[in-house]
DNA sequence: CAGAGTGAGTTCTGGTTTGGAACCCGATGA
DNA sequence: TCATCGGGTTCCAAACCAGAACTCACTCTG
């Protein structure tokens, strides 16, 4: 009953398998506030180190070059505890990397590693949506393609069918079923 | 890694630039916690609205076909109080529809706007991300293409090019073609 | 018809996280 | 020597989160 009421041709994304159905997960967490036994999942851990409201955009201010501490501070408007908080966690998750660059005061830079690098797609996701749907009528900023200066789409692409494709072609398959 | 289906390879994403260098930047707040007086940029916006360890995940089972509050309540493990405040603010934002499904006792479902629908391409990349970087090993799901099973790539898509590209090739430009 | 069950929340109550100010520390540099 | 800068940490109040329990309006079972 749950879940095919609607069956109706929405636009709906919403077949996205999850491949395991639900038997097991759902399981057990201790009486403890934030101490859960179950395995977290690797969204809720993604989400745990990325999941509030400056981890991405201090990502964010990384990919537009910034490396220290100060500057990310004023650009962001970021509280320095929180910042400092932030750059470690990300550091010890090894999504940016904390280099002397200066000896006798030490002073650090932070950039990105490859890993934080690989996240970008994700922060552009989220500056495009903001821009599309939040942008009262006036863009601030738009990405472009930079060779030719086009407004750049983003999507999924199948190479076996050299195709682009949207969310609702998307399917969700368990890697161990038969491995 | 990433790039299988970018052309070129790279090392660093940083020259973002954010068109704006900083001319009118990062001024005032008023004394009083969370209610700053600077217009937060639409990235701020975005991230106030799904930058916390939740809305995405809701998101993610809202794609996944979940519609009802106890549905959502035991698939995340999200407490309850919880859930009804960010399918709230979700529908406030426009992201989701609240809909009655039963009249009597009455009772509604919720299902993802075409809005939300757009930030597919965010919680995809944040799925593929922890994915590849998050799973010891045992990765739990694969996302494909699902009319022949390949595992998908995101990119960039230029049309004007027909290529698809990384994150080194993007730039930011200002809309209003000046700067 | 009483009582159990269901779906969708809200209230209550603590623990955790944020955010801001202020402070610390080791070099410069005027 | 004192001020400044870069990079933090400490302290504290306010906001947020999580869990348990409760409400409400039905419906179903015996």
């Amino acid at each position: 009953m749950t879940g095919a009421a609607t069956g109706e041709n929405e636009t709906v994304a919403a077949n996205v398998d999850d491949t395991k159905g639900n038997g097991s997960q759902r399981n057990a967490r201790s009486g403890r506030r934030g101490e859960r036994v179950r395995e977290a999942s690797t969204i809720e851990r993604t989400l745990a180190l990325v999941g509030d409201r400056w981890t991405i955009l201090v990502l964010r201010a990384a990919l537009r070059g910034i490396r220290r501490f100060n500057d990310f501070c004023s650009d962001l408007g970021i509280a320095r505890p929180i910042l400092a908080a932030r750059l470690r966690k990300l550091v010890d998750a090894g999504l940016m990397t904390k280099d002397l660059y200066q000896e006798h005061p030490p002073r650090y830079e932070y950039k990105l590693s490859p890993a934080g690098i690989d996240l970008s797609p994700a922060v552009v996701a989220l500056v495009r949506w903001g821009e599309q749907h939040l942008s009262n009528g006036l863009r601030s900023t738009v990405l472009v393609h930079a060779p030719c200066g086009t407004e750049l789409e983003q999507g999924f692409w199948c190479e076996a069918c050299s195709t682009t494709f949207g969310p609702t072609a998307i399917r969700g398959v368990s890697p161990d079923g038969h491995r």
